[in-house]
DNA sequence: CTGATTGAGTGTACGATATACACAGTGTCG
DNA sequence: CGACACTGTGTATATCGTACACTCAATCAG
């Protein structure tokens, strides 16, 4: 095997399906398989590009054609990140590409790692813990937001690249001058993560309608619709009463945009539920 | 408009690319298009099937369609699920499919909601509202990591058929009896919704990982050599700290399956927090 | 300086996939 | 019985990712 710059290794491109249903060898080399590629897509994400000296100049870098990537996921819903388009975009043949990315998961692995970008530092007038865990959760639920193609990621084991690991860092970094242990750290990090993440799936939709050209109230009517349908049946009493009653607005799982008697909106309900989670784990903290 | 069956309405099938450069007149019937496609979505989900009398019979129904396209994405993920395979697995031809689900999405949304579930009965050991809600977000766990191809959908403004909504009729029923209105509810479901699905994420990921048929340790290890490049960077002092003390174990966003002198699964991790957020949650119903 | 070597970008082709469209057969009702 | 509505099929097409073979430029060894 000659170091071939950085092709793809799999010679045989779809034989997915016939996986599996052979003997343990075989399981065993596409585990294998599944390894080496990641390990080449980490290795993407993290190694600067060498020049080879020989050869004619490279005319683009692997940055511009991240950047010319995730303006079509902005632009367009990760639908519109074609390999054709982005090369395209870029005044090149689509097969130009494939210099710089062995296949489309590594690009979009690159796409998503420079998306993420790096978290912007606390404000100094943050001074306590839970202020910086806020921001931080704040702007991680803005970057989010704003990028909502990420949540629309079919690839779901991509590698963790270095902007990923600077959210978790500054995250780390919040809970730093409490006396804390590093497991007792990693425990709380798990805990915001998670939450931050699983209560913003309904922003994400929402900013993802609205990127698409959507009008807020089409989005909300068609939540809204889904939701509708539970009142008056058996099935869901507790739901239907929730849903009838007075208040309205806010929506399972996250919100509806706020409503006619309803003061909070999705934002604040948001942190609310982190004021929750906060309390826990200070409560946590003062019990030790 | 002639009531044709169930046909789908759009009849170029890829003017995306070509949209949002124009007018707002475009735009708006942009939105009407998708309004319009959500309802059908939906509809889909909610309504009984209606046998029309003239005609053959049909040879299959909507629900073994469902059965059989939730087997092959149980067997090798998502993206075995073609409309083809599905066919061929019953017996068909692909455009048979047609006659039962206008679109591949379509059909998907009905195996995502099929593929939920419902969630268990609390069993009658459990008294409390806390017990009930870890009950429930273990089922809900158990449930994403028995299908981990949930969490790899492209489509993500699905709408919600009956079984999503059961599971949040049953989260709502465990907060019965505890004097709560309804918005205080709403609040407390986001929370719990929001942290389990946000922290199940690992989780589903190894249970993915474990699906193609990849051992463990091999996924750990990609899971753990993107972390370990930052031992060392000074661009993550603390992450570097943490990873490199003793406990090593407990990962990022979740966790690391159990190691050597840490206890710890991610099970437990899971459980733990869970604790704290309930906490968060109980001394703000006490506060009132 | 010259020829070999290496690597960049191109053109073409293929396989997989979703799905439009036209058609054939079948069961029901007027 | 005959028209019609509806089911499943066969065929065709557009879009994608990407393998492969090729052209040409930049560099280095002699």
């Amino acid at each position: 095997m000659k170091p071939k710059s950085i092709k793809s290794k799999k010679p045989t491109p779809a034989p997915k399906s016939a996986r599996a249903r052979t003997e343990e060898s075989a399981s065993d080399a596409a585990a294998s398989d599944v390894a080496a590629e990641l390990r080449m897509r980490s290795q993407l994400l993290w190694d600067a590009q060498v020049r080879p000296t020989r050869g004619p100049k490279p005319t683009m870098d692997r940055d511009s054609v991240v950047q010319a990537a995730i303006a079509l996921a902005d632009a367009d819903g990760l639908a519109a990140l074609t390999m054709h388009a982005v090369a395209s975009a870029l005044g090149f043949t689509t097969m130009a590409l494939y210099r710089y990315f062995p296949n489309k998961e590594a690009l979009i692995d690159a796409c998503v790692d420079a998306a993420l970008g790096t978290p912007p530092a606390p404000p100094a007038s943050c001074t306590g813990w839970r202020e910086r865990v806020t921001h931080w959760a704040n702007a991680k639920r803005t970057m989010l937001c704003a990028r909502p193609w990420l949540a629309e990621l079919p690839f779901v084991a991509a590698p963790h690249g270095p902007n990923w690991l600077s959210w978790h860092e500054a995250l780390l970094q919040c809970f730093s001058g409490l006396g804390l242990t590093p497991e007792d750290m990693m425990d709380m990090l798990s805990v915001v993560t998670g939450y931050v993440q699983g209560s913003s799936d309904t922003a994400i939709s929402l900013a993802r309608s609205r990127a698409r050209g959507i009008p807020d109230e089409v989005w909300a009517a068609a939540v809204g619709a889904d939701l509708g349908r539970a009142i008056g049946d058996p099935r869901f009493p507790m739901l239907s009463a929730v849903l009838t009653s007075a208040s309205g607005g806010l929506a399972a799982g996250g919100a509806l945009p706020a409503r006619a008697g309803r003061p909070r909106t999705m934002e604040e309900g948001h942190e609310w539920g982190l004021e929750r989670v906060l309390d826990g784990l200070e409560q946590h903290l003062t019990s030790d």
